[in-house]
DNA sequence: TTGATAAGTTAGCAA
DNA sequence: TTGCTAACTTATCAA
């Protein structure tokens, strides 16, 4: 991954500087003075950052400090990036865990009203059987056993009338 | 809205130049020879933009090419941009109507759980009642098929289950 | 050539 | 001051 370069006509020797340092990972080659490289900026403390600034000039002192600054917005742009890549990555692994819930939840639900239908017919057709065979405890109910009764009374109420044939 | 304004040295000239045409929305205050404010330059035809570069120099030239470039970069960017938020907010709907999908299902699922349960029980019970009434039929599944059959198809004249309980 | 996008820069806000 | 982010610029790729 080699970095790209602005050539960018204001900047172009601390940024075909930083090019050359990053490009090379040997030492500064020009130890005249103040040669640091961008990562070493970037990771210097304050305290460092103030012993390196020592002896220099009002001028050499601001720019590296400003140096030092869009280095560390570099980074920051970076993250910011990633972290907005990563944020939308998380909402779509959100939403195919909701497709796949949705999806779930679905047949289960055509399960359930499949043994549903199912049982309204076998329900269906005991009732008619009773009927059949006796009709007289049906329609007296005060002859069924008291559990009986309480149990058909009590479910009653859940069979929808178009099962009423 | 105010435009923010780079404060670049490089470029100084064309960025404050086009700082004040955008704040001023009057014609642009410096006749002297190819003002031209950046809402002009982008929205030019080719046609059109070659008629105006006629008669200027190599260097004006290009430099006005350059601009109209840069200004469509702008734009570029800008629906970058606004298609990155648009983006993240059609997931994020999406989501949402998936959450209320879920949640729907779920609730569904509950109402035809419980359906499913009342009918086990009064299943239930009218087995208990059957084998009571007529052990017979339930031990000899034979002897039950044709009375469902018939029951089922031909539908007899009942009294309706609703007044069963 | 035009449009889109990643990376870098700048401005400006918030803690 | 530090970190973050919107807007902008530049480089670069694809159509």
């Amino acid at each position: 991954m080699s970095k790209k370069i602005f050539l960018s006509q204001v900047k172009s020797e601390e940024l075909t500087a930083a090019a050359a340092r990053a490009a090379s990972a040997s030492p500064p080659l020009t130890p005249n003075h103040s040669s640091i490289s961008d990562d070493e900026l970037v990771s210097l403390s304050v305290k460092e950052l103030n012993r390196l600034l020592k002896g220099l000039s009002r001028d050499e002192v601001s720019k590296l400090k400003q140096r030092r600054r869009t280095l560390k917005n570099r980074g920051y742009a970076a993250n910011c990036r990633e972290k907005r890549i990563s944020q939308k990555e998380e909402l779509e692994t959100e939403k195919d865990k909701l497709r796949a819930e949705v999806d779930r939840l679905q047949r289960e639900n055509n399960v359930v009203k499949m043994e549903l239908n199912a049982l309204r017919n076998k329900c269906e057709a005991l009732e008619h059987f009773a009927h059949r065979n006796d009709i007289r405890v049906l329609t007296h109910p005060h002859v069924v056993s008291p559990i009986h009764g309480s149990i058909v009374v009590k479910a009653e109420p859940m069979l929808p009338s178009s099962t009423v044939s």
